[in-house]
DNA sequence: CGCGCAATTGTAAACGATTACCGCGCCACA
DNA sequence: TGTGGCGCGGTAATCGTTTACAATTGCGCG
C-alpha cells in the first residue's frame, strides 16, 4: 500500500501518482481519475515518516506544560489542540512535572521529531537546548516566562495588572489589612504575584504585614493551610488575596472550618477563573486570565512564525479582567 | 549532522556508527569511543523519521479523549503521558469534542503517523477506521466502550457496580425517595450509570418514581438545572445520586439556592472523586473512580499489547470505591 | 607459512515519499 | 519540412537510517 503499488495498478510512475495525491505539476485529467481510483481501490494514505523525510517538516507541533493536572492547563490545551487540527497538524504532548529534567528530555525528542514547532508554558528551561532549537530554526512559543526573538515569541500574561485589579477592588471595599497567599516562590509567575501586591498595596500607601504574605503551593491544601496560620496570627486580615483559584477554594475551606463567613467576616479573591470559581460557595471573585485566549494566542503565533519564514517574533499581551463574584464585600467590621 | 557526518569525522562507515549508536552489533571498543567522540563533537541526534521509515515503528502512541476539558481526564491523561514518557515513546494527543467525524480524522492521522499504539476513551468511534487499524496490526486500548480481541484490550469501568455502592449508602441511610440525574444518555457510559441506578432501586423494592429519574449533560450547568426541576416537583427526592461530580456541585448550587442544606434536608451523591470533591460544602460523598489507574492500566495494557506480538488482548476492570463524605446522612425528616 | 575462524568494519539496498530533470509526442508556424 | 514550445509523464536522486551481506583483518595452530 505504497506509491509503487498505486503507480503499478493505475499504470503510471510513483512520480505521476505524487504529483495527483498532491495535486501540484500538471497531470492529464484522465490519469488523475485512474491514480484517484487506484488509491481508492487500495486504500491508500501516504506514510508520514517518508514525507517528513524528504520534506524536512513533519507537520507535528510540541507543547509543554507542566502539569496537565493544574485546572489551569486543560482549557489552554483544548484550544492549542483544535487549532492544530484545524491546520493539519498534530500535537505532541509533553509535561515536565516541574523537573528540568524531564523538560530537557522532552525538549530533545522534539528535536528529534523535528516538530516544525514548540510551544511552552512551564518555569522549567533548558537555556542550552531552547538555543539549540532557536539554532536550528525551530520557531518558539513562550508563554508566562520566556524570551522574544527571531524565530520566537512571547506570550505575556499581565499577571501584575490582574493583581493590581484585585487589590484595587478590595481597597476600593474599605479592606486596609489586606492578606496574600502566594504560590510556590521558586516559580516565576508565582513571585511575579507576590511582588505585584506589595507594590500595589505600597501605591495605596497601605503597610504592608509581612505577616499577612504566605506561601502557599497552589493547591487547595496550600491555601488551605496558609489560611490557616493567617487566622491563628494575632492580627487578621480582613482580605485575602489568592495567587490561584485553588488556593482560594482551600482558603474557603480553612474559613469555613474556623466558623468565619465570606464575605461578611472575610473577603476573598482568587485568580485564573477557572470554570470551579463560579461554583463555590460564594462564587468566588477572581481575576480572570482566560485559558482559552492563551491557547489561542500561543497556536496562532507559533503559525505565524512557521509560516513566515521571516517572521520576527512578537509578543503578546494576555489581559486580565476582575470577575466579581460574591466572595468579596464592604467591610464591615475589624476582626478582633 | 547526520549520520555520514559522524562516520566521515571518526573515520568510519556509516554502518559502524550506526551499531555504535544503537549498541547493538559488535564495535571495537576503540572504535566506539571515536564514534561517540564524533557525535558528542557534532551534537548529533537521530532523526526519527528516517529510523521510522525504516523499522516501521515509530515510537509515537496515540490518546484520544472526547475532552481534555472533563475534570476527569488531566488526571488519566498525566499518568499515561508520565508512562510513555518511561518508555521513550512519545504522545499525540487528541480530543473528539465528541463529533465522530473528528474522531476520524484523529484515526486516520494516527494510521498516516504509524503510531504503534492507539488508546481511546470517547464514545464516538469510526468502525470503519477501527477495523482498518485493528487489521494493519495497531494495538488498540478501549477505555469505557469498546470491544477485546486480537491486538485489542478493553480497560472496563464498573460504573453499575459504583451506581450499586451510592444507591446501597443512602438506602441504608434511609432514603427510599432516591433520585438520579444522569449525563447525556447519547453517551452510552451514562446510561448504563442510569441503568444501574433504576435496576438496583428495583433491587431493594423501591419503586421508581421516573420524576425523580431526570437527564443532565455531565456539567455543572445541567445539573444545576436538573436539580431545580426536581426540587421544583410535587415530591421531591430525599436523596439524589449524580452521574458524576459536576453535576453534584451544580446540584449543591440550586439546593443552596432554594435554601435547603445538604446533608439534612438532602443527600447528594457524586461520582467520579475528581479533586474538587472533597472541597465542596459539604465535602461530596462520591463514588471513586481512579483516572490515575484508569491511565495507568491503559498505557500499561497499550504496551503489553505493543511488546507482545502475540498478545491475545486482554479485558482490565477499573473498580469503584465509594468515599463518604459529608453530603450524605440518615434521613431525618421528609420534605413537604 | 598457510589455513580457518572469529572479530570487525564496510558496501549497498532497502524504507516511502518528493522533485529536478529529461524525453517524447504533438501542434503551430515559418 | 524543420523547429521551437508545451503538455505530459517517466527516471532516478534524495532525505537519514538500519541491516543483510561481503570484505578485511588478525590470530592461533598445525
Amino acid at each position: 500500500m505504497n506509491i509503487g503499488a498505486i503507480a503499478r495498478r493505475a499504470r503510471v510512475s510513483t512520480a505521476t501518482v505524487s504529483r495527483t495525491l498532491n495535486q501540484n505539476g500538471v497531470v492529464r485529467p484522465e490519469t488523475a481519475r485512474r491514480v484517484w481510483r487506484a488509491a481508492a481501490a487500495l486504500n491508500y494514505f501516504p506514510n508520514s515518516h517518508a514525507r517528513a523525510l524528504v520534506s524536512g517538516r513533519s507537520r507535528l507541533v510540541g507543547l509543554i506544560v507542566s502539569d496537565i493536572t493544574n485546572p489551569f492547563f486543560p482549557e489552554l490545551v483544548r484550544q492549542f489542540e483544535s487549532l492544530t487540527l484545524q491546520r493539519q497538524y498534530d500535537l505532541i504532548l509533553t509535561s515536565t512535572d516541574y523537573q528540568t529534567e524531564r523538560m530537557s528530555t522532552c525538549l530533545r525528542r522534539m528535536l528529534e521529531r523535528k516538530v516544525d514547532g514548540v510551544a511552552l508554558m512551564t518555569s522549567e528551561m533548558d537555556e542550552g537546548l531552547i538555543d539549540e532549537l532557536s539554532r536550528r530554526g525551530v520557531p518558539l512559543v513562550f508563554m508566562d516566562v520566556g524570551q522574544v526573538g527571531a524565530r520566537m515569541s512571547h506570550v505575556v500574561m499581565e499577571y501584575a495588572d490582574g493583581i493590581r485589579q484585585a487589590v484595587d477592588h478590595v481597597v476600593d471595599l474599605g479592606h486596609r489589612r489586606v492578606g496574600f497567599i502566594s504560590g510556590p516562590l521558586d516559580l516565576h509567575s508565582a513571585r511575579s504575584r507576590r511582588n505585584a501586591f506589595v507594590e500595589r498595596l505600597r501605591h495605596h500607601s497601605i503597610a504592608v504585614d509581612t505577616q499577612f504574605v504566605r506561601e502557599g503551593t497552589h493547591t487547595a491544601e496550600g491555601g488551605q493551610q496558609a489560611m490557616d496560620a493567617l487566622l491563628r496570627g494575632r492580627r487578621r486580615p480582613t482580605a485575602v488575596i489568592c495567587s490561584n483559584d485553588w488556593t482560594a477554594i482551600g482558603a474557603l475551606h480553612a474559613i469555613d472550618a474556623a466558623g468565619l463567613r465570606v464575605p461578611e467576616d472575610l473577603s476573598l479573591v482568587g485568580f485564573d477563573d477557572t470554570p470551579i470559581a463560579s461554583y463555590t460557595r460564594p462564587p468566588l471573585t477572581t481575576v480572570r486570565m482566560s485559558a482559552a485566549d492563551i491557547g489561542t494566542t500561543a497556536c496562532q503565533a507559533l503559525f505565524d512564525l512557521i509560516d513566515h519564514e521571516d517572521h520576527k517574533g512578537a509578543r503578546l499581551r494576555i489581559r486580565t479582567t476582575l470577575v466579581v463574584r460574591g466572595s468579596t464585600a464592604r467591610i464591615q467590621k475589624s476582626i478582633r
